[in-house]
RNA sequence: GGGCGAAUAGCUCAGAUGGGAGAGCGCCGCCCUUACAAGGCGGAUGUCACAGGUUCGAUCCCUGUUUCGCCCA
């Protein structure tokens, strides 16, 4: 006898294992089934798995699964990202603890302890994947450090140089004063924090060089920047200041003067509506300093430190400065007024630290003709994103974009391929490392000391995994891939990009769509985040629930376009169903004894089935339809529902009950009962199967079955000689009259223990015909002692009344009826019904309604008045007899 | 400031192309009925944010308003 609870520990590490060692999850590089691709997001080399990387990786196993059973060549490819600024903090870290710099071992060795810790203890995440149960091709793995992907990497940088699209130049650029980087815009999180907005006196200069009593104010959130101000401008046609143009003022604490110079890109609204234009540290006033031909003072270097330029505060932190110039201007009466004020902040995405604009030399890529491009793949259809929503977003952005920062001045990731001449300063670029100066031939030259955004390899994973630039058999199997799944985080760091690079360099699509998940948040809708919290750690959550319970909750509640508030109250929800399927097995197990066969559909067909057999196997033909189009338009979360209905409320609720009757006896009336519930048992378990791998690897073993695992079994299809129209219309005829039973027994608190004798009365021979067919069903599933039906007929007098289709139920009592409570329960149900009544009556007695609704609507409508109007009348009846009695 | 999305039962949310408002959880009542109390049966609860418009008919389409969230600047 099996367990009452469903305990997932011990069963899901032995299926996992049993997957891994009959290589189920490979696939294969040519084959004569069509394929199915999927690439994996590369998690990073240092991540934990966390509650997105668990709904990410199960939708993806969803469906590769799912196409695996329905006979493609599936392939999911796993891997993990380098992640260049988070790895190279992670090891500085651990060095730290050991008082090692990098500095001090230098590069190379620098490197060397990374790729040991990468070895050691990076990639736990892929370990944490496969408990959740991830079928990916473990085998084909790829990191993007690897020497395939570098070649990638090298193969692409030296193309786009070629052709002009990368190139290097001084800019104003996002620099991480803690990471001591470039950062892309990208990778700069803005957001609104609490901060003051300084008004400063700038005294105006008169002709002569002396102050001339006038003065500019100018507002600034950075008073600590006004060292390296190199003009202060107005707007032209701001009456207030025009006449200023052309003059200087003083820079306070400062002996330096600077002209006032007019832009439109002033708004006079905006503070005092003058601008202290600081080139070398905004980049809306390096803009302007361009265009006037200002010169930039940089006064912060690449620690945050002040620079020279701000004399006496050489050397002192930025955010220091920016007290201490405040204080100075305060005495010496600059300072006007500091008012509280919410202000952006850019902070690195990787150490949170406020980033600082920073002229440097960097590498760029001019990323606009390939946004072009990838524009159209989206807008044509070529590539199609789900939910559509996001494509506005995708547009959006890539209309609008910007050259792409890819140079890190960090040691961790793939080394820029250029080398720089000391004789003739000129760069060679190569994919091989050159040994002279492709200009001068010197042999003094040395590579350049940058390394490559993380993003820059990621771009590239849909076919640099494949083996690309090999023109690999995998690659031309496989790619295009078939469908990416990811979050909206990620859209403009990686989707776009890879689409960009896939139609650049494989001239086609990476992936034909795009589906965009939702984000995981607390209860509460707050992000889960450790300083909260309030995270909901998956692997706990497999622990204490199972795989399958966690993976049917983030399914159940994966809908389009809504953020996922996960609570344990709704993973203890899911556990139940789980073990409602468990509970649902232990039953046929106790009544499959001796039964073997492995029914199929002729099976089926050669028995003789009963209506609720036939009603079965109905639903789970509509079942199967209804999953398979929600799987095939991403629709996760009705996949999932449809299957629980299923499952629950029609196969538990009702089919295992009615068939229960059946088992306790012999002959062939049993043998169809279980042939059917063996059937549809393992056909739920397959449907199932891509949500909840493991328990229906477990249960399916168990049944009678055929083959070596469920997850190589076909999946279930829409099978037209199991649909059955007239089963299901006699079925709902059959469970209504249970219902109407079942409720006026509860409302008139009659125990459940105490069978009574019940008429029906029907107006139609047809419907007699089913209440008879299903007498016996209804007495047991309405706990009933005997059940009289007829055509018409006298009504009993002592009785309670049920009238559901145009058919009076009598419930027999014995003893006194409380006449008051009886009344009060059939002019609540009348009341219901002439709420009905009315409402269908105006619309009928509508002309208009009549005349150009579709007939079909009409028709609908006047039978629902007819069907109401005869229940109706038999209530009344009901409830005259009722006072009568009284 | 620009854009996008959301508003439906106490809570969390479904409601493809307009035509009888649904689920889960919670709540109330009854039940340890030999698969499951992590269960069974029954029940209550909604001016579908607000105001207009289109339509025979609007939770759904259009316009505006309010509130909230997200992205970008």
């Amino acid at each position: 006898m099996i367990d009452k609870v469903y305990d997932p520990h011990a069963i899901e590490e032995k299926w996992y294992s049993t997957w891994l060692k009959n290589g189920y999850f490979k696939a294969e590089d040519s084959s004569d089934k069509p394929p199915f691709c999927i690439v994996i997001p590369p998690p990073n080399v240092t991540g934990a798995l966390h509650m997105g990387h668990a709904l990410n990786n199960t939708l993806q196993d969803i469906l590769t699964r799912w196409k695996r059973m329905d006979g493609y060549n599936a392939l999911w490819m796993p891997g993990m990202d380098h992640a260049g600024i988070a790895t190279q903090n992670v090891v500085e870290k651990m060095l730290a603890k050991e008082g090692i710099n990098r500095h001090e071992i230098g590069r190379d060795k620098f490197i060397e302890k990374v790729w040991e810790w990468k070895e050691e203890s990076g990639g736990t995440i892929l370990s944490q994947l496969k408990r959740l149960g991830s079928s990916c091709d473990w085998d084909r793995a790829r990191f993007t450090m690897d020497e395939g992907l570098s070649k990638a990497v090298r193969e692409v940088f030296v193309r786009l140089y070629d052709e002009g699209l990368i190139y290097k130049g001084d800019r104003l650029i996002n620099w991480c004063p803690r990471c001591h980087t470039a950062l892309s815009d990208l990778e700069v999180e803005h957001e609104e924090e609490r901060g003051f907005l300084y008004n400063i006196k700038y005294p105006i200069i008169d002709k002569s060089g002396h102050p001339s009593g006038d003065y500019l104010v100018v507002a600034t959130t950075r008073p600590e920047t006004m060292f390296g101000d190199t003009a202060v401008a107005v707007n032209p046609n701001d009456e207030r200041y025009a006449k200023f143009i052309g003059r200087e003022v003083l820079l306070p604490l400062t002996d330096r003067k600077i002209p006032i110079i007019g832009d439109e890109y002033v708004d006079m609204e905006f503070g005092t509506g003058a601008l202290k234009i600081t080139p070398a540290h905004d980049f809306n006033d390096f803009e302007i300093g361009t265009k006037h031909n200002l010169p930039i003072v940089k006064v912060i270097d690449h620690d945050g430190k002040m620079m020279d330029g701000a004399g006496k505060y050489n050397g002192l932190d930025r955010f220091d400065c920016r007290k201490k110039v405040s204080e100075e201007l305060k005495e010496n009466g600059y300072l006007i007024s500091q008012d509280d004020y919410n202000n952006a902040v850019g902070r690195c995405y990787r150490c949170n630290t406020v980033v600082e604009p920073h002229m440097s030399q960097q590498w760029f890529v001019n990323i606009k003709p390939m946004a072009e491009e990838a524009i159209k793949v989206v807008r044509n259809g070529q590539i199609e994103i789900v939910p559509k929503g996001w494509e506005n977003t995708y547009f959006d952005w890539m209309e609008n974009i910007k050259d792409w920062c890819i140079s890190r001045q960090i040691w961790w990731g793939h080394r820029i391929p250029a080398w720089i001449c000391e004789d003739c300063g000129k760069l060679t670029v190569s994919k091989e490392d050159p040994t002279a100066c492709s200009h001068c031939d010197s042999s003094k030259i040395y590579q350049e000391t940058d390394v490559l955004d993380t993003w820059f390899s990621s771009a590239l994973w849909p076919f640099s995994t494949l083996g690309w630039p090999e023109n690999s058999e995998a690659l031309k199997t496989f790619y295009p891939t078939d469908v990416l799944i990811t979050g909206f985080d990620i859209i403009f760091f990686w989707v776009a990009r890879m689409i960009m690079s896939g139609l650049k360099f494989m001239g086609d699509v990476p992936f034909k769509t795009v589906y965009i998940h939702a984000l995981v948040r607390d209860v509460e809708g707050q992000k889960m985040s450790k300083s909260k919290g309030n995270v909901i750690d998956p692997l706990v959550i497999i622990d204490e629930y199972g795989a399958d319970t966690l993976r049917f909750t983030l399914t159940a509640l994966a809908a389009h376009g809504r953020d996922i508030k996960l609570s344990t109250e709704r993973i203890e929800g899911y556990r139940n169903f789980v073990n409602k399927i468990w509970n649902a097995f232990r039953f046929a197990s106790m009544n499959l004894e001796g039964y073997s066969d492995i029914p199929d559909e002729e099976y089926l067909m050669r028995l003789d089935l009963e209506t609720a057999d036939r009603w079965i196997l109905s639903r789970l033909q509509d079942t199967t339809a209804e999953v398979r189009k929600s799987l095939e338009e991403y629709r996760f979360n009705d996949a999932a529902q449809a299957i629980y209905l299923f499952f629950w409320h029609e196969l538990c609720d009702w089919y295992i009950e009615l068939i229960k009757l059946r088992l306790r006896g012999e002959g062939e009336d049993k043998k169809s009962a279980q042939s059917v519930l063996t059937y549809v048992l393992a056909q739920s378990l397959s449907l199932l199967h891509p949500i909840m791998p493991f328990i229906t690897e477990e249960l399916w073993q168990k049944l009678p079955h055929q083959g070596e695992s469920i997850m190589i079994a076909p999946y279930p299809k829409f099978n037209e000689s199991l649909y059955d129209e007239s089963s299901e219309r006699e079925m709902g005829v059959m469970m209504d009259i249970c219902r109407a039973i079942r409720n006026v027994r509860s409302e008139m608190s009659i125990p459940p223990g105490l069978r009574l004798k019940t008429i029906i009365r029907s107006e139609t021979e047809e419907k007699k015909e089913i209440a008879q067919k299903h007498a016996a069903s209804i007495i047991d599933m309405a706990r009933l002692e005997s059940l009289d039906i007829s055509v018409g007929g006298q009504a009993p007098k002592m009785s309670l009344t049920a009238v559901i289709n145009q058919m009076d139920i009598f419930v027999l009592i014995e003893g006194v009826i409380d006449v008051k409570e009886e009344e009060n329960r059939l002019n609540k149900e009348l009341a219901k019904i002439d709420k009905e009544i009315v409402a269908i009556d105006k619309k009928l007695s509508n002309a208009s309604f009549v005349d150009k609704a579709p007939e079909d609507v009409v028709e609908k409508n006047r039978a629902r008045l007819l069907d109401y109007r005869t229940d109706r009348e038999k209530i009344e009846g009901n409830l005259e007899r009722l006072k009568a009695l009284a």
